[in-house]
DNA sequence: CGAATTTGACCCGCGC
DNA sequence: GCGCGGGTCAAATTCG
């Protein structure tokens, strides 16, 4: 129940906002609820809406089932598209449980270092079949030898039921002991498969950080040819001058790790970072921060955030003095770069009836406003996660389907996040740099989409126009899933990347937790080839890198998006879209690639947006 | 009583 | 200069 004003968010007649809370709801009201005969359910009503919700900043979200925390989540190791699975919109974690069961699985969930679910069941298991307790129970529900006195001897002497009874009683005590042996080994074998998926991506991940390294020998000696040197020369004693644009991402955490020049070794380290273990960056932050070598990047990067921060409280100024952004282009007219690239924003679209995106943060309402050509209002919410953190975000149903819920992040965090928070920020990060190496590709202002086309949607590139000259350009990370393209009005300028294996409408927790992978993936892209795949599109370098093995995004998010389908569990899901990224170079050890297109006819897109029209 | 939300007022940029 | 719309502020309100 929301606090303060007397609406609640289940009360809200409006029913398009609701406060950043990581519990997957369904607390959206019926009138914006056009989607009939989906399967959901809604919180008891003696569940308070609010359970969740992380009201104090050091409340972990990771209670939420569906946050990543690590990889002790609810894992079904399932890696494969199963399309026989029902379609469910919102995932229903305590099915035909009450809530007491809901809760105790919740805390199971996240207090249990083995699969939750399983372990729930085995500590569930445990506590109600200990042989004292089972032979309790059975009789109990035998209506036999409910109490074992004296008296009831007395009562009852007929010696032959009794010691029927009694066989039946051990005989079913022995069954459930089977199937409770069973269900260890069980988990036993889970867990098994577990500890391979790891190692497997560990593996594979040396491999490609040893790829990696070869490949940035190879364009440390393009940089020679592609003009990246003599940027340096034109911004003057060696620092680059940084491109005024917005980082949404982890600024303390994550990009600050990367100098200013992106050495290639520097990189490597980025990309060597593990994509679940997120609270390696922020140990890295802190190892780094405690004065490391070579780590003037790193600090120059805090002081011009300081520095940034001091001068204005805009979030993107914040990252406009952050000197790690990519520079892909001579800093021409960089004031009005600043001017038109100040507002940089990234927005999230994902189809859920549930109230909101997890992101991790937490968050505090502090407008809401009608939006002309929205029936629905637009909330204003900052991140309260650390004081004076400016970021900022909007969250908003669509006009036109409203069961499609719109987030828009704008500013940069200040303070280290949650590894959950992480990988969204690392998508909304990973988009807003993708806009900007758009934009650096550009050489009229306009954004060709050059990067974005030619690096996620080679098949698609005509369709790409980004401009920067509007004040507020925008990234639209379109996870709503249009079988058909033209069924749900889309702006203009769009990317469009098919998604199979994915429900139509998918579960608010996979809507949820695909910004995630998209975002780790379009992380792990973007450094992949982004940054250096800019400089008006050299031709040979883009040619260079048509040629290279590349972890097209497109399978990596099929991949991560089947996984979804097939399990709406986060790090089976986020398994195996590390393995699709790095299974490009060792295509045997996944499920990703063979899954673009042809496993599934429930053909769904993430598309990309770009526009300017804020 | 503290904290969070609500909501009207205010500020600012932009277009006419 | 004025109106409009987006964004923010802050007092009022509500709740645990």
């Amino acid at each position: 129940m929301a606090r303060g004003g007397g609406l609640s968010i289940d009360s809200d007649p409006i029913g398009s906002f609701f406060p950043h809370n990581p519990v997957v709801l369904n607390s959206f009201p019926e009138d914006c609820n056009n989607n009939t005969g989906q399967q959901k359910w809604k919180l008891p009503p003696n569940m308070d809406a609010t359970v969740n919700r992380n009201r104090s900043p050091s409340s972990s979200p990771n209670t939420n089932p569906t946050s990543t925390s690590t990889s002790t989540i609810p894992f079904q190791v399932n890696l494969t598209s199963d399309n026989k699975r029902p379609h469910i919109d919102e995932m229903d974690f305590f099915p035909n449980k009450t809530d007491h069961d809901r809760k105790n699985f919740a805390s199971a969930s996240t207090s249990t270092s083995a699969p939750p679910s399983l372990d729930h069941l085995l500590h569930t298991h445990h506590h109600s079949s200990t042989p004292a307790i089972l032979e309790l129970k059975v009789n109990t529900g035998l209506n036999l030898l409910t109490t074992n006195t004296a008296s009831d001897h007395s009562m009852v002497d007929d010696e032959t039921s009794t010691n029927s009874e009694e066989k039946r009683a051990k005989s079913e005590m022995v069954v459930l002991q089977a199937e409770l042996e069973r269900m260890k080994v069980e988990n036993h074998r889970l867990r098994n498969m577990l500890d391979q998926v790891n190692t497997n991506y560990n593996a594979l991940q040396m491999h490609l950080v040893s790829i990696m390294q070869e490949q940035k020998e190879e364009e440390g000696e393009q940089q020679v040819f592609d003009g990246k040197l003599d940027e340096e020369k034109q911004s003057g004693n060696g620092v680059l001058v940084p491109r005024q644009f917005m980082d949404l991402g982890l600024a303390s955490n994550v990009d600050t790790n990367e100098p200013s020049h992106s050495s290639s070794v520097g990189r490597s380290q980025d990309l060597s970072k593990s994509p679940i273990n997120n609270e390696v960056a922020s140990k890295e932050f802190d190892t780094k921060k405690n004065g490391n070598a070579s780590d003037e990047g790193f600090d120059q990067d805090k002081k011009e955030f300081g520095r940034a921060n001091e001068r204005e409280d805009s979030p993107s100024e914040g990252v406009a003095a952050n000197t790690n952004v990519p520079k892909f282009s001579p800093p021409r007219n960089v004031d009005q770069a600043e001017a038109t690239m100040r507002k940089a924003r990234v927005s999230v679209r994902a189809r859920s009836e549930a109230p909101m995106i997890t992101d991790g943060c937490q968050w505090r309402k502090y407008g809401q406003k009608m939006a002309k050509g929205n029936p629905c209002p637009r909330a204003y919410y900052r991140c309260t996660m650390a004081a004076g953190c400016p970021v900022r975000k909007q969250v908003q149903r669509c006009a036109e389907d409203r069961s499609i819920l719109i987030t828009t992040y704008e500013g940069n965090h200040n303070h280290p996040l949650p590894p959950a928070a992480i990988a969204m920020a690392q998508t909304t990060s990973a988009a807003a740099r993708m806009l900007l190496s758009g934009s650096m590709s550009s050489a009229d202002g306009l954004m060709n989409g050059n990067f974005l086309t030619r690096t996620l949607l080679p098949c698609s590139s005509s369709m790409a126009t980004i401009s920067a000259s509007a004040p507020f350009p925008t990234v639209t990370l379109d996870l709503t899933q249009s079988p058909n393209p033209l069924q749900f009005p889309k702006p203009p300028n769009q990317f469009q990347i098919p998604f199979p294996g994915v429900p139509h409408n998918f579960a608010n927790s996979s809507a949820s937790l695909l910004p995630q992978i998209f975002g780790q993936a379009l992380y792990n892209q973007s450094k992949f080839s982004g940054l250096q795949m800019s400089q008006d599109a050299d031709s040979s370098q883009l040619s260079n890198q048509s040629q290279r093995p590349p972890p097209h995004l497109a399978d990596t998010v099929s991949a991560a998006t089947a996984a979804i389908a097939a399990d709406p569990n986060f790090t089976a899901a986020l398994a195996a879209a590390i393995t699709s990224i790095i299974g490009v170079a060792q295509p045997n050890n996944n499920t990703s690639t063979n899954n673009n297109g042809s496993t599934s006819n429930n053909t769904s897109n993430a598309n990309i947006t770009s526009n300017n029209n804020k």
